[in-house]
DNA sequence: CGTACCCGATGTGTT
């Protein structure tokens, strides 16, 4: 998967525009072999970290080939900024957007149509309107771009289905060459994004996860006062700029009011802020003039600021992946930075709320189904809102719901986005069917939970933990500067050098082979080996099965035994 | 208890 670059010169006409358009002399490492690879006409995943130069990996591209690029991003913000370098450049790009003035828009629209523009951004909600998509087909488009492509698994199911649309896209856009763009996949991401797009397993480009500078550990608290008593320590003692990353608005706006108290420069930033105050809270963290953003996962997408020392997690995040991104935004300058996770075992009820109201249920389906039989009041057709507003349910719900039925052949819109059944009178096992993706859904989101849990619980080294997670191999057998890592030289005694003050007993124990313990909900075992990320357990019915040691405890003692450190 | 686009309703200030 790693990104190589070929032997021998670069091609006189890359280089050229290379130095002639983006007065840049060399490619950086990664950024070669994508460039390559799609001019060749392979379709593309480049997986590689923020400030790694993925603009230019679909720029070049694109103007030697010498035909339309449309480029969909997830973000207005993003698609201004891109959109108005390449402008800067000389370059003829437009967008497509709602935040399009409708002077600018009437030109954009004229130039995609006569495919005078090079470069087409576009929302993917854009994308899936069949209006647009008709003024689009009127020009050949050479290359599809999709940035942060990550999105297409984390929202593409329930938040923002247009992404999931961008199959339909691809395939009503004549099949073009495809580049998808991001920093942090694990496998189910990829797999979510090759499929939908049709992206071969080789053609995954992945410069690599691991990150030295970037020193993670877990607090365990024990309450919430405590835990916001430990955050204000934290902070205090953090040298540079932080983030603070919360679960809720709620505690983003407590937690950045108890710094303010506390003395601390801070800002707060969430979706239910005006717009005009998020970005005041952005530009004032970039510049400095504030040192800490208390923020929801509405800040990430788009911001780079490479000094930033720690991030700290007042909350956990629903999966790994969301930690990583978010956690990933420290120390991009190469130095130090400590990400640190406070863990609050209570916290996972957040999350666990937010995934049982993520996805539609039966009932809302059928409901939602059953509507489309029968053509609203004086009107042509139902669509979304119309429909929303009449069953009285969100409107992401039906959103989601309508996505699916597209997705199943069931459904159509038309260019003024009037909903068409296509297979009426589907018979309630059909439409089982058709849930079962949400039923999915649903089970993978709570094993995607549960593992953000055991990297808090683990023993093992967090970078191991991670590079795991995004199926990596780990270069290293330990990573040498996690919290784990600290604890385990701890362990191994009076030779290792001063254990560091914070170092205390693993939560996790290790447990000797030949034990007998007791594991909730699957009763009593013999322990066959453990060490101290897992405990793998032998029960009566000959089936053997790993643990996290927090779940195992001595079959007597009913509580955990003292940790009898192996040799580490 | 969170994440964004989009679009139409309503309001504000200019000619």
């Amino acid at each position: 998967m790693a990104a190589r670059s070929p032997a021998g010169p670069l091609a006189p006409r890359l280089r050229r525009l290379l130095t002639g358009t983006f007065g840049l002399t060399a490619l950086r490492d990664g950024q070669r072999a994508v460039i390559e690879r799609v001019l060749a006409g392979g379709h593309t995943l480049a997986v590689m970290p923020t400030g790694a130069g993925k603009s230019l990996c679909y720029q070049l591209p694109a103007l030697a080939m010498a035909g339309r690029a449309v480029v969909v991003s997830p973000l207005i913000a993003l698609m201004k900024d891109q959109c108005d370098k390449l402008r800067e450049l000389g370059i003829a790009a437009v967008q497509v957007h709602s935040a399009v003035p409708a002077d600018e828009l009437t030109g954009a629209l004229a130039q995609v149509a006569d495919g005078r523009a090079s470069f087409v951004f576009v929302t993917p909600e854009r994308l899936a309107d069949a209006g647009f998509l008709a003024l689009l087909k009127q020009q050949p488009t050479r290359l599809l771009v999709v940035d942060e492509a990550h999105c297409i698994a984390q929202w593409g199911h329930d938040f923002r289905p247009a992404f999931l649309e961008l199959g339909a896209a691809r395939a009503s856009l004549g099949r073009p060459t495809v580049l998808a763009l991001t920093a942090t996949a694990s496998p189910s991401t990829v797999d979510d994004v090759c499929r939908l797009l049709g992206i071969p397993r080789d053609g995954v480009l992945s410069t690599g996860t691991w990150r030295e500078n970037l020193h993670y550990r877990v607090d365990h608290v024990g309450d919430e006062a405590g835990k916001l008593a430990r955050l204000i320590a934290h902070v205090q003692a953090a040298p540079g700029s932080g983030l603070v990353y919360t679960a809720t608005v709620k505690a983003a706006e407590a937690v950045s009011h108890a710094l303010a108290v506390a003395g601390e420069s801070v800002g707060c930033y969430h979706g239910r802020l005006p717009a005009a105050e998020r970005h005041a809270v952005q530009e004032a963290f970039m510049a400095g003039a504030v040192r800490v953003v208390v923020a929801t996962n509405a800040f990430g997408l788009g911001i780079d600021k490479p000094d930033t020392r720690f991030v700290l997690h007042y909350q956990m995040p629903g999966s790994l992946d969301a930690y990583y991104q978010e956690s990933g935004r420290a120390g991009r300058d190469g130095g130090p930075a400590d990400c640190t996770l406070l863990f609050l075992r209570g916290d996972q009820a957040v999350q666990q709320f937010f995934l049982a109201g993520r996805y539609p249920s039966a009932a809302e389906l059928e409901a939602i189904y059953q509507a489309l039989h029968h053509l609203p009041a004086e009107s042509p057709g139902w669509t979304v809102e119309t429909l929303a507003a009449a069953l009285q349910r969100p409107r992401p719900k039906v959103r989601a719901v309508v996505s699916l039925l597209k997705n199943g052949k069931a459904l159509a819109a038309d260019r003024a986005g009037h909903l068409r059944l296509l297979r009426p009178g589907l018979v309630a096992d059909e439409l089982v069917q058709l849930h079962a993706m949400y039923v999915r859904k649903r089970e993978q989101g709570r094993d995607t939970l549960e593992r953000m849990v055991a990297y808090a619980l683990t023993g093992q080294c967090r970078w191991r933990a991670l590079l795991d997670h995004f199926g990596e191999p780990a270069p290293f057998e330990r990573c040498g500067t996690c919290d784990n890592c600290l604890r385990m030289d701890a362990y191994a005694g009076p030779a290792a050098a001063d254990p560091p003050a914070e170092a205390a007993l693993a939560p996790a124990v290790v447990f000797k082979p030949g034990t007998r313990v007791r594991v909730r909900r699957y009763g009593e075992g013999t322990v066959v080996a453990a060490d101290a990320g897992s405990v793998t357990v032998a029960f009566a019915e000959g089936e053997a099965r790993s643990f996290l040691p927090d779940f195992v405890k001595a079959a007597r003692a009913r509580r955990p035994v003292k940790a009898v450190p192996t040799a580490a």
